[in-house]
DNA sequence: GCCAACGTTGGC
DNA sequence: GCCAACGTTGGC
Protein backbone atom coordinates (compact mmCIF):
# COMPACT_ATOMS: atom_id res chain seq x y z
CA UNK A 1 0.00 0.00 0.00
CA UNK A 2 1.19 3.75 -1.33
CA UNK A 3 0.36 6.73 1.08
CA UNK A 4 -0.81 10.15 -0.72
CA UNK A 5 -1.80 13.44 0.00
CA UNK A 6 -4.54 15.12 -2.16
CA UNK A 7 -4.93 18.99 -2.15
CA UNK A 8 -8.54 20.04 -2.46
CA UNK A 9 -9.60 23.85 -2.42
CA UNK A 10 -12.11 23.78 0.53
CA UNK A 11 -14.75 25.63 -2.00
CA UNK A 12 -14.37 22.93 -4.40
CA UNK A 13 -14.48 19.98 -2.36
CA UNK A 14 -14.41 20.56 1.68
CA UNK A 15 -13.74 17.54 3.64
CA UNK A 16 -17.69 18.63 4.75
CA UNK A 17 -18.67 18.27 1.01
CA UNK A 18 -16.56 14.90 1.30
CA UNK A 19 -18.66 13.33 3.77
CA UNK A 20 -22.09 14.07 2.93
CA UNK A 21 -21.90 12.79 -0.57
CA UNK A 22 -23.13 9.15 -1.61
CA UNK A 23 -20.83 7.07 0.28
CA UNK A 24 -19.06 9.24 1.44
CA UNK A 25 -17.20 8.78 -1.85
CA UNK A 26 -16.08 11.39 -4.85
CA UNK A 27 -14.04 11.37 -8.29
CA UNK A 28 -10.98 13.56 -8.11
CA UNK A 29 -11.05 15.40 -11.31
CA UNK A 30 -9.64 18.49 -12.11
CA UNK A 31 -5.89 17.67 -11.89
CA UNK A 32 -4.10 18.70 -14.77
CA UNK A 33 -0.77 18.47 -14.17
CA UNK A 34 0.59 15.76 -15.66
CA UNK A 35 3.20 14.78 -12.55
CA UNK A 36 -0.08 14.47 -10.48
CA UNK A 37 -2.20 12.87 -13.25
CA UNK A 38 0.97 10.34 -13.29
CA UNK A 39 0.56 9.49 -9.78
CA UNK A 40 -2.94 8.58 -10.22
CA UNK A 41 -3.01 6.81 -13.32
CA UNK A 42 0.28 5.01 -12.61
CA UNK A 43 0.84 4.51 -9.11
CA UNK A 44 -2.67 4.72 -7.14
CA UNK A 45 -4.23 1.61 -6.07
CA UNK A 46 -7.16 0.25 -4.57
CA UNK A 47 -6.65 0.75 -0.07
CA UNK A 48 -3.95 3.01 -0.93
CA UNK A 49 -4.42 6.06 1.89
CA UNK A 50 -4.36 9.70 1.22
CA UNK A 51 -4.15 12.68 3.70
CA UNK A 52 -6.89 15.34 2.38
CA UNK A 53 -5.63 18.40 3.02
CA UNK A 54 -7.19 21.54 2.18
CA UNK A 55 -5.65 23.98 -0.08
CA UNK A 56 -5.67 27.67 -1.03
CA UNK A 57 -8.21 28.80 2.14
CA UNK A 58 -7.54 30.73 5.12
CA UNK A 59 -5.63 28.23 7.14
CA UNK A 60 -4.00 25.25 4.80
CA UNK A 61 -3.72 21.73 6.15
CA UNK A 62 -4.71 18.42 6.88
CA UNK A 63 -8.38 17.78 7.74
CA UNK A 64 -8.69 13.73 6.86
CA UNK A 65 -7.91 11.15 5.76
CA UNK A 66 -9.24 9.23 2.98
CA UNK A 67 -8.99 5.94 1.09
CA UNK A 68 -8.42 4.90 -3.13
CA UNK A 69 -11.56 2.93 -4.03
CA UNK A 70 -11.21 3.27 -7.53
CA UNK A 71 -8.47 2.71 -10.06
CA UNK A 72 -8.10 5.86 -12.83
CA UNK A 73 -10.25 6.23 -15.42
CA UNK A 74 -10.44 9.52 -17.60
CA UNK A 75 -11.27 12.13 -16.39
CA UNK A 76 -15.57 13.22 -18.11
CA UNK A 77 -14.83 16.28 -17.25
CA UNK A 78 -12.00 17.34 -19.75
CA UNK A 79 -14.59 16.40 -22.52
CA UNK A 80 -17.42 19.00 -21.14
CA UNK A 81 -17.34 21.96 -22.74
CA UNK A 82 -19.31 23.47 -19.93
CA UNK A 83 -16.69 22.56 -17.12
CA UNK A 84 -13.89 25.11 -16.16
CA UNK A 85 -12.09 21.38 -16.41
CA UNK A 86 -12.36 21.51 -20.17
CA UNK A 87 -9.70 20.29 -22.26
CA UNK A 88 -10.05 20.49 -26.40
CA UNK A 89 -6.69 18.67 -27.44
CA UNK A 90 -7.78 15.00 -25.59
CA UNK A 91 -10.25 12.56 -27.39
CA UNK A 92 -12.29 10.28 -26.55
CA UNK A 93 -9.97 7.88 -28.02
CA UNK A 94 -7.15 9.30 -26.59
CA UNK A 95 -7.77 11.35 -23.35
CA UNK A 96 -5.78 12.86 -21.70
CA UNK A 97 -6.58 13.72 -18.07
CA UNK A 98 -7.69 10.63 -15.44
CA UNK A 99 -8.94 10.38 -12.36
CA UNK A 100 -9.20 7.82 -9.38
CA UNK A 101 -12.31 7.88 -7.08
CA UNK A 102 -11.69 8.42 -2.80
CA UNK A 103 -13.97 7.88 0.18
CA UNK A 104 -13.97 9.40 3.46
CA UNK A 105 -12.47 7.15 6.30
CA UNK A 106 -12.45 10.09 8.95
CA UNK A 107 -12.03 13.17 9.31
CA UNK A 108 -9.17 14.41 11.58
CA UNK A 109 -8.00 16.75 14.30
CA UNK A 110 -7.00 19.61 11.59
CA UNK A 111 -3.50 19.90 11.27
CA UNK A 112 -1.93 22.96 10.19
CA UNK A 113 0.74 23.70 7.35
CA UNK A 114 3.07 25.58 9.75
CA UNK A 115 2.52 22.36 12.28
CA UNK A 116 3.87 19.98 9.92
CA UNK A 117 6.52 22.86 8.76
CA UNK A 118 8.01 22.52 12.34
CA UNK A 119 8.42 18.97 12.81
CA UNK A 120 11.95 17.70 11.72
CA UNK A 121 10.76 13.89 11.10
CA UNK A 122 8.59 15.66 7.98
CA UNK A 123 11.68 17.77 6.78
CA UNK A 124 11.69 15.29 3.28
CA UNK A 125 7.98 15.14 2.80
CA UNK A 126 7.60 17.13 -1.24
CA UNK A 127 4.34 18.74 0.44
CA UNK A 128 7.32 21.16 2.22
CA UNK A 129 9.63 22.00 -0.29
CA UNK A 130 10.33 25.30 -1.50
CA UNK A 131 7.99 26.50 -4.53
CA UNK A 132 5.59 22.85 -4.46
CA UNK A 133 2.58 23.34 -5.56
CA UNK A 134 1.69 19.85 -6.92
CA UNK A 135 -2.16 18.89 -5.80
CA UNK A 136 -1.07 15.16 -5.25
CA UNK A 137 2.40 14.15 -3.58
CA UNK A 138 3.29 10.66 -2.10
CA UNK A 139 4.11 10.56 1.44
CA UNK A 140 6.67 8.11 3.15
CA UNK A 141 5.61 5.22 5.37
CA UNK A 142 7.09 6.67 7.99
CA UNK A 143 5.87 10.17 7.75
CA UNK A 144 2.52 8.71 7.68
CA UNK A 145 2.61 7.03 10.81
CA UNK A 146 4.16 10.02 12.00
CA UNK A 147 1.18 12.41 11.25
CA UNK A 148 -1.38 9.57 12.45
CA UNK A 149 0.23 8.49 15.60
CA UNK A 150 2.02 11.65 16.94
CA UNK A 151 0.33 14.54 15.24
CA UNK A 152 -3.53 13.50 14.85
CA UNK A 153 -3.62 10.91 17.30
CA UNK A 154 -5.01 7.78 15.98
CA UNK A 155 -3.32 4.60 14.67
CA UNK A 156 -1.96 4.63 11.26
C1' DG B 1 -4.04 41.19 -3.06
C1' DC B 2 0.75 40.08 -3.73
C1' DC B 3 4.23 37.54 -5.58
C1' DA B 4 7.57 33.57 -5.87
C1' DA B 5 7.85 29.40 -8.06
C1' DC B 6 6.71 26.46 -11.39
C1' DG B 7 4.54 24.19 -15.67
C1' DT B 8 3.08 24.84 -20.31
C1' DT B 9 2.91 26.92 -24.77
C1' DG B 10 4.50 28.28 -29.02
C1' DG B 11 7.69 30.81 -32.08
C1' DC B 12 11.93 30.16 -34.03
C1' DG C 1 15.24 21.59 -28.99
C1' DC C 2 15.58 26.10 -26.84
C1' DC C 3 13.68 29.54 -24.22
C1' DA C 4 10.79 33.71 -23.47
C1' DA C 5 6.25 34.71 -22.34
C1' DC C 6 2.40 33.57 -20.08
C1' DG C 7 -0.89 31.40 -16.82
C1' DT C 8 -1.60 29.11 -12.49
C1' DT C 9 -0.88 27.67 -7.80
C1' DG C 10 -0.94 28.57 -3.22
C1' DG C 11 1.18 30.50 0.99
C1' DC C 12 1.31 34.65 3.24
Amino acid sequence: MHYWLMKSEPAEMSIDDLAIRPGQTAPWFGVRNYQARNFMRDAMRIGDRAFFYHSGGAEPGIAGICEVVSPAYPDATQFDAASPYFDPKPSAKAPRWFNVEVRLLSKTRFVPLAELRTQPQLAAMPLLARGNRLSITPVARDEWRFICDKLIGVKA
